[in-house]
DNA sequence: GCCTTAACTTCCACTGGGTGGAAGGCAATG
DNA sequence: CATTGCCTTCCACCCAGTGGAAGTTAAGGC
């Protein structure tokens, strides 16, 4: 055969998913090396792939020949949980106007927090969160805030897993944590204080959808404002109501592209 | 053979596209039959490759099994051109502040502007643009003052074609069209007057990076305030001049990916 | 100017992943 | 219970895909 290192049962799909995800990983543009290192895959197979990316528009190359993903894949998938997006920027803007803090819209996904938007102003603030980024949910308090009013059994699954400790300050004792997220129930706000990333604290709220939790809202501040975040409840309560009024109608299943239910 | 309408020459890859690029054309849900018709391809092909999308994640299936864009997709996605959103996206936030008005920011795509960003208050408008939506250069103001500030051949190339006419105010004349071009590169900005949209005018200024025109950033306000519209120009120059600022740093090839020199 | 190294591109004979018509569910409608 | 519409599974055929190897181009080193 022509390959002794043929590795069957792979489908092309999975190849031209391999190369995409390959720029998951870094923020620069990559060569074709890079590429096929990345995805696993050999050179001319790779260059193959590529090229017909490429001329689809799904992937660039610059002037000095490295690669980047394409303005179309961003076309693409721009139509990808438009309504919630849609439906809640303007509140997300009021957050930052009326606060001046960093705010974030984020759901969960699978035993994460995938930040859906996020509005801040032109000064350069530290940023661990970016749109379309992951986080660990109890490091966050956005995440923390969705995992306390989810379904009994995400929490236990969830908290059945090793934690990861982005700081020394993240909690990660289930008990204890468990404890945190039955008060994050009665109070109706969480917050975190250096958890994720030493020198800001956050806030959050949730925001609910046919009685269930849908998404949450937060603020991120400088940990030398942290004595002073939760002045900004009234303003957190006030846009989760009218996020959830302007979501309302719109039915769950077409509000994000994701499956809520499936346990992974 | 097993079919014989089989199309060879079809590579995998191309399927995929088409199947992804299915979800274009409409902004509901559609069937496994919907994808089916929409891509041009067999059922059971389609059938086959809707469900690797699936696992992937770049296709959700809702409860009803319609099928929609993943979230996934989107992730994925969020990396391309993000240095431009990212650096601008503040100052686009602050001309809509400063103007009570939606404000865009769009770059050219071949023959068409590009919305990359749009932002908006929570009252309810008209829209013909949306983020991730494409719209013809002379009936925009953004594409008008891009193409005006465009390289000699661009314009040359884009004049030479017929026009479509949203509506019966679009200037559609190549002649005339190329003299409005003219004018608006001595004013240094575009206006339009319902010529995308009955209802809605606009006026837009060019954003340039290494001295050549690298996008536009505008506002659509209903046509009754269109005789008050240029009041908004000092703001407009402003915000310009600060994405100017911001974006300088960053080498244009990575600012998007998108190929600005190809003729299509 | 020529050698070396690195990265990209092209080539081509082999083959298994892809194919798609057909048949088999399955739920809703009349 | 027949009909319709839609989704899922099956399987024998075969060509699009494959990837090692050879060829090409580009950038330094001496």
């Amino acid at each position: 055969m022509a390959g002794g290192s043929r590795e069957p049962g792979r489908t092309v799909t999975s190849k031209v998913l391999a190369i995409l995800e390959a720029f998951e990983t870094s923020r620069s543009a990559l060569s074709l090396t890079d590429i096929a290192d990345k995805s696993g895959l050999p050179l001319s197979t790779t260059h193959r792939l590529v090229n017909e990316l490429t001329d689809w528009g799904l992937l660039s190359r610059e002037p000095n020949g490295r690669y980047q993903l394409g303005i179309r894949l961003w076309e693409l998938a721009q139509n990808t949980g438009r309504q919630l997006r849609d439906a809640a920027r303007p509140f997300v803007q009021d957050l930052f106007s009326l606060t001046g803090e960093t705010a974030h819209l984020a759901i969960r996904a699978g035993h994460e927090v995938l930040y859906i938007d996020r509005v801040y102003g032109s000064k350069r603030v530290p940023r661990a969160s970016r749109v379309g980024g992951r986080l660990p949910m109890h490091a966050t308090a956005v995440g923390k805030v969705i995992l306390a009013f989810e379904e009994d059994w995400v929490r236990d699954a969830y908290l059945n897993r090793d934690l990861e400790r982005p700081t020394a300050h993240t909690h990660i004792d289930p008990r204890r944590f468990a404890e945190e997220l039955g008060q994050i129930r009665e109070q109706g706000y969480a917050t975190t204080m250096e958890e994720v990333r030493l020198g800001s604290c956050s806030i959050a709220v949730p925001v609910f959808h046919t009685g269930r939790i849908g998404a949450a809202i937060g603020l991120v501040l400088p940990s030398s404002h942290a004595s002073t975040m939760t002045r900004h409840l009234p303003v957190l309560k006030g846009i989760s109501a009218q996020i959830e009024r302007a979501t309302a109608r719109i039915p769950l299943e077409t509000l994000i592209g994701v499956h809520r239910g499936a346990k992974d």
